[in-house]
RNA sequence: GGGUCGUUAGCUCAGCUGGUAGAGCAGCGGACUUUUAAUCCGUUGGUCGGCGGUUCGAAUCCGCCACGACCUACCA
């Protein structure tokens, strides 16, 4: 229930008049124009030769601002474009209808037609012949320069979010060009995207705690997903050799601004491929994202375009000048307490030098970075690298890689997993044994 | 989870060492025919997040609770 205030009873006093009146919502007008495309195409015009054009135009939008003067008026609205300014007179407009505009709000959708023009301080605008209201808005825009700003309203009511912050929209854009991206190139290699069940009877594929609901009908306990992995892997096991999909999963935990829980999550599985060949292709799809090879982001400028640089956990943490054997556990440990990182006698070589990577060498990894050859012990559900079998201490191995450098900037919602096997002994690791 | 800060009008925010609530914008009324956050005059609007305590007196001090922001650790 939205509590009443003097504001909004104002404004359905106003629509109960429209409404009177006549239509209050009318949709026979024909928007012609977009304010972008009026600015790119007339805004380098000069006034003298916008005036012998006689450019028409016909525009919509949601009126921002008003400056009403008398006999003569400024409206700017917004539409999906951008702005464009209105000019409402009684000369031109009339008198009757200018009286009318004269008593509408701030967040209306308001509609204009007459001809371009410029005014004295060269600003393009619609000279208005006719004006329309479109839509009547009850609800009051916030203020008008500082606009909407608390965190919370922006991310509880995006829809004003979008009205007040028009770059806001940017974001929406970019998030469905990756996608789009991602899709043209997976297609390209041959693959088919699918859409796996959502709830399933045991959540599997990832170590997260699951929503849990309940099918009436077959009175059965379902969860949420917390990845689609499971399915995917038998989709190849019944011969669709290249598979992906890009859906939702559902984590019953932790919220930040980096953590929904509801999120969308790339998976993508192929046949007869080992992970260096998925390493190619998480660059190709990384580098077909970015619209340009080079992409600035916090002040820094971030290469797409050239081969992403390579580099095992090991030769990352050496490159920050530490010499040693770096599958010692005392050495590690050692490092660590010097550098003040809390550790338990639970954690093994391989979770300590994942643990010294992350102190000392991943802030260091700006550019795109592979960086390979994770323990064992850090990498559950990753197959063990053939090639560094370790007798006693399955070393080396691979399996996990995440892409680092600033890409998941265009990947905000995006996460990717590579193909995985299940490893032998899940359980004996302490960890959570995975369906 | 830990730390710091915050919650006052529809929006953005003031409000000092406690004395009983303010501005701008928005709204309403008026002036104004090239404005740019238009300007000028007048005016409506508040359970100061909630509960309790201290006090003659609490937006202000104290306690608890709720909600939120930022930093920090972890999960994608």
């Amino acid at each position: 229930m939205e509590e009443d205030n003097k504001l909004i009873e104002e404004r359905r006093e106003k629509l109960k008049a429209l409404r009177a009146a006549g239509q209050a919502y009318p949709n026979d007008f024909v928007r012609k124009d977009f304010a972008k495309d009026l600015s790119d195409a007339y805004g380098g015009k000069t006034k003298e030769e916008l005036e012998k054009a006689a450019v028409r135009a016909s525009v919509a939008g949601r009126m921002m601002l008003k400056r009403v003067m008398g006999k003569a008026s400024f409206a700017t609205l917004q539409d999906g474009s951008g702005r464009i300014q209105a000019y409402i007179s009684n000369d031109v407009t009339g008198e009757n209808d200018h009286e009318a505009f004269k008593h509408w709000d701030l967040g209306d959708i308001v509609a204009v037609e007459g001809r371009l023009f410029k005014t004295m301080k060269g600003e393009l605008t619609v000279n208005a012949e006719k004006v329309r209201l479109l839509a009547k808005a009850l609800r009051p825009l916030p203020e008008k320069f500082h606009g909407l700003t608390d965190h919370e309203m922006r991310y509880r009511q995006r829809y004003v979010d979008l009205v007040m912050n028009p770059q806001v929209r940017d974001v929406f854009l970019t998030r469905t060009k990756v996608i789009q991206s991602i899709r043209e190139t997976l297609a390209a290699e041959g693959y088919l995207e699918v859409e796996t069940p959502m709830m399933q009877p045991i959540p599997g594929g990832a170590a997260a705690r699951p929503f849990k609901t309940h099918h009436n009908a077959l009175d059965m306990d379902l969860y949420l997903r917390i990845a689609p992995e499971l399915y995917l892997k038998r989709l190849v096991v019944g011969g669709i050799e290249r598979v992906f999909e890009i859906n939702r999963n559902f984590r019953n935990e932790g919220i930040s601004t980096r953590h929904n829980p509801e999120f969308t999550m790339l998976e993508w599985y192929c046949a007869y491929e080992d992970w260096q060949y998925m390493i190619d292709l998480t660059e190709r799809l990384v580098r077909a994202a970015a619209d340009k090879p080079t992409v600035t982001y916090q002040g820094r400028e971030l290469d797409f375009g050239k081969p992403f640089a390579r580099v095992t956990i090991a030769d990352a943490i050496r490159r920050q000048g530490i010499e040693g054997d770096l599958r010692d556990r005392d050495f590690l440990a050692s490092r660590l307490k010097s550098l003040n990182v809390e550790l338990t006698k639970e954690h093994g070589w391989g979770a300590l030098q994942l643990m010294l990577f992350e102190t000392v060498a991943e802030k260091h990894l700006v550019q795109p970075t592979f960086v390979t050859d994770f323990p064992a012990e850090v990498s559950p559900l990753a197959r063990r690298r053939d090639a560094d079998p370790e007798l006693r201490r399955p070393g080396g191995d691979v399996l996990r890689r995440r892409l680092r450098a600033r890409a998941r900037v265009r990947h905000a919602a995006l996460r990717r997993r590579r193909h995985r096997h299940r490893p032998a002994g899940d359980a004996a690791h302490g960890q959570p044994e995975h369906p």
